[in-house]
RNA sequence: GGGAGGGUAGCGAAGAGGCUAAACGCGGCAGACUGUAAAUCUGCUACCUACUGGUUUCGGCAGUUCGAAUCUGCCCCCUCCCA
């Protein structure tokens, strides 16, 4: 099976510019093409990482893969998919996030001579001139024509800054920038980055009289349709000092039962034909696919070590047995402890209560068990004796935290 | 620059001098039922606390008042209309 096909098959296209073009450029591995990463944050998160599958994918299949780091788009902020005005980052944040970017995708994309390329469009991006980038490449852009895309329409009630507004105008720029110095003749990205990437052809056209092509991935949403990879927290990270392997694992574990062949066609490498088995299997059998698909990502943005420790953890807890050796934990010293610790304050100091007022309120609602025994008296008290065996602390049905004398 | 309307808890949105830590909806947390799912039902959802009470909140600052999210003044920010 071609690339392109198997693309389709696991609903990884979303729209595209010239189907027929496209098909044979990927499948004959002709396409130089880019994808954009903007360094919103010091971390990529799912999102990302649906689009860097696809890369590798693309990769595997002979394609000559380019890695946009958005130092210079960065400091303009894309209002797509936003109703309000992102918080600008100061450029050092951003270089530090290109940095972390860069390194994360590293793990998972080799660079290197014939293989991926990895650029940072502050390069050519902060180096240009004001009147002559509007003479050059303004006077092609049709401002009646960028009002009316989806990007910007959202954001006229609202309100939307010059300086947003030019975004579109700074990634159509990257995109003939690198079709003229890097022969990339293909850009790849998210739904939402659709009207970007359009305009990034036209320009091309314009400028060069060549064609350019576009295809995006489908945002990966879930059967209600809002966006998959948010977590309570915020985004669902791939660095595991912001999202635990255990936690990451426990969400894509945990998702609707609606949602888990979709995902696993779309992110996971297993193939495709697996996959489509394994939605012809008996709804008894559901938790066994979670569980594979919470496996296997976690393993592509993990490893297969910290993979296998998150599956042993979320087993040992809900099976009530065994390992709870990768089980959150918190260390108190003797003097810390003192003359006993209130369970309050202890749930407070493991971060499972955000103040004692809702450890309160857990404890009164039968949400906190000792060692598998529900509590119900909010001034339990816990003395060193009770402490010398470490105790796990369960709250609600799936957070769980141990704690261990020092 | 002129005019109009706004800024209330994580979000949306009521409230227009004391009865308001602030209706309601969403979101979140917990309980019941389950399959670590969904749906449903119940409770909770500023902070501290000896659970009795206390403290700080309605864009900011300064006032009026026994009492202010609510009234006054100045300032900041947003949206719309006109230029």
């Amino acid at each position: 099976m071609k690339i392109y096909e198997e693309l389709e098959r696991r609903g990884l296209i979303a729209q595209v510019t010239d189907e027929q073009e496209i098909k044979d450029l990927i499948n004959s591995g002709g396409a130089r093409f880019y994808i954009g990463f903007d360094p919103t944050a010091d971390s990529l998160h799912a999102g990302h990482f649906m689009t860097l599958c696809l890369m590798k994918r693309l990769q595997l299949a002979g394609n000559k893969p380019i890695v946009v780091l958005g130092g210079g788009t960065g400091l303009v902020g894309d209002p797509s998919g936003r109703t309000d005005m992102r918080a600008m980052l100061s450029e050092e944040q951003i270089a530090h996030n290109c940095a972390r970017f860069k390194e994360q995708i590293g793990r998972f994309i080799e660079f290197g001579e014939d293989k991926a390329l990895c650029v940072n469009n502050a390069d050519w991006l902060k180096g240009l001139k004001y009147t002559e980038l509007l003479r050059d490449v303004g006077a092609c852009f049709s401002v009646n024509k960028m009002l009316t895309a989806e990007c910007y329409k959202q954001r006229m009630e609202k309100g939307l800054t010059f300086l947003e507004f030019n975004y579109m105008i700074m990634q159509s720029y990257d995109f003939y920038y690198l079709h003229e110095h890097y022969g990339c003749n293909m850009q790849f990205g998210g739904d939402d980055q659709w009207s970007n990437m359009l305009a990034g052809t036209e320009l091309i056209r314009k400028k060069t009289a060549k064609d350019a092509y576009a295809l995006t991935i489908p945002l990966l949403t879930n059967s209600e349709g809002k966006k998959m990879g948010k977590s309570v927290n915020g985004a669902l990270w791939l660095d595991k000092e912001k999202t635990s392997p255990y936690e990451f694992f426990q969400y894509w574990r945990n998702i609707d039962d609606a949602d888990v062949d979709k995902c696993l066609k779309m992110i996971s490498f297993r193939p495709i034909e697996e996959i489509e088995e394994m939605t012809r299997w008996p709804g008894e059998r559901i938790n066994e696919k979670k569980e594979l698909l919470a496996f296997e990502i976690t393993k592509l943005v993990h490893g297969e070590e910290e993979a296998q420790k998150a599956l042993n953890a979320a087993k040992a807890l809900f099976s009530g047995e065994g390992d709870d050796a990768n089980m959150p934990t918190t260390e108190l010293g003797k003097n810390e402890l003192g003359e006993g610790i209130g369970l309050l304050d202890l749930l407070v100091l493991t971060k499972l209560a955000a103040s004692k007022g809702e450890a309160r309120r857990l404890i009164d609602q039968g949400g906190i068990s000792i060692n598998g025994e529900k509590v119900s008296d909010v001034n339990l008290r816990l003395s060193e004796a009770d402490l010398v065996d470490s105790i796990k602390i369960k709250k609600g049905k799936k957070a769980f935290h141990k704690v261990v004398l020092k």
